[in-house]
DNA sequence: GTCAACAATCTTGTATACAAGATGGGCAGA
DNA sequence: TCTGCCCATCTTGTATACAAGATTGTTGAC
């Protein structure tokens, strides 16, 4: 059970950088070729990608890439931006003084970065903002079921955070965020999270709607 | 993938309902044996409960089952607590007349069960009560995440609800649910469903160090 | 008598062989 | 020429054979 985790992996990352288009089949021989294995580990990993969502696998037809739908990928945000207000709720009562110390530094840093117009600095800085508040919701269960969400939206958070002004917008969010964490106010810590992750959902969504005009 | 399909639903029914025990391993071959297929439709099963964190898979030694402890429980608890509270908020702005209509007659039917001690009446009751309230997320990727760790949940929910004084108890908390919903009020909503949800994991919490008192 | 090392055996991980279902093309008939 | 059926081929699903690592029991030495 070792290689085919490294197989489902690096598919993830191929079918999540959009290196495989949606659709697409995934053929297993011509895998099992390029990774030098055979079907078997294959499958395995195939399997895990199922379970993830990332493809679909049809009864004898094959494993096809599955890109989520723009309706999924609001209902993801959705989900996404609850599943991070709980964070908040939970952090105003347990995080550490260090912790809310570390996400003042880091807000200062995408200060910075705003200034710079440096989006892959600012994109960095937002990755460890979220993931300090998921730890600091003391709630390792939720911990890991956002980490898996955020993941799986990577590409999508990446794409909304181009949108014209959203670099300094979202750094005036982090700090209320981080305003109601001090004074431990669940209500609106948690509030002040949903809406700036739901945001991030409505740029998404804006921005699909102005790249491809009434597809399909 | 059909028939491992089956088998690993089959083996996360034993596993919940606690047919095999915690930290059991499951043999391969024995299992084989015992559905009359081969390793490798086994193997497959096995990598789905291994992501349901069913089981644990230790390379080159095996898949052992793996219960929730104590601490990872009254996680999943909260956190279910906050995924079904996000679903009143949702609900309330979203639901249909019909199903409101639907929870007051489960809520009454209730009722009725309370009465008779009907525990595995109320039981059927409850759960078309939360399937609802899911469903009316409007969210259908929301409702998929909350039926997942529903299930997980299931043995211990069950558990809870013998505790004493716990049927009515929740009954009337369903009717609080109800009445912000039907008033749209999505605040209230949410903040009783998340109550209605935390108390379950408390009692939970509360039977488990009754029953095994300072274990390790 | 106890501990350590080695070997035999068992179990998992991987490859391959085999079976069965699905798809597509070709052929025949209308 | 078009349509429908059948056969060939391809791909997945399953079984089995093979390889490699882990465990355990036995034997020998201290």
């Amino acid at each position: 059970m070792k290689r085919s985790d490294r197989i489902a992996e690096t598919l993830e990352g191929l079918i999540i950088d959009g290196t495989f288009a949606d659709g697409e089949r995934l053929d297993e021989v011509q895998l099992a070729g390029r990774f030098e294995v055979s079907r078997t580990p294959l499958r395995e990993a195939f399997q895990r990608l199922a379970i993830s969502g990332l493809v679909e696998q049809i009864p004898r037809r094959g494993v096809f890439v599955r890109q989520p739908g723009p309706v999924q990928l609001v209902e993801m945000f959705e989900v996404m931006a609850e599943l991070e207000a709980a964070c908040a709720r939970l952090a105003a009562a347990r995080i550490s003084d260090e912790a809310l110390e570390e996400m003042k530094a880091i807000n200062a840093r995408c200060l910075e970065a705003v200034e710079l117009r440096d989006t892959d600095g600012y994109y960095y800085e937002n990755e460890r903002f979220h993931a300090i508040l998921y730890r600091q919701s003391g709630n390792s269960f939720l911990q890991s079921e956002c980490q898996r969400l955020h993941r799986r939206l990577t590409p999508f958070r990446r794409l909304q955070l181009r949108s014209r002004g959203r670099l300094s917008q979202s750094m005036a969010e982090h700090e209320a965020i981080v305003a109601a964490l001090e004074e431990g106010d669940a209500q609106r810590a948690a509030a002040e999270t949903r809406l700036h992750v739901a945001v991030q959902g409505e740029k998404f969504q804006h921005l699909m709607s102005s790249l491809r005009p009434a597809a399909e």
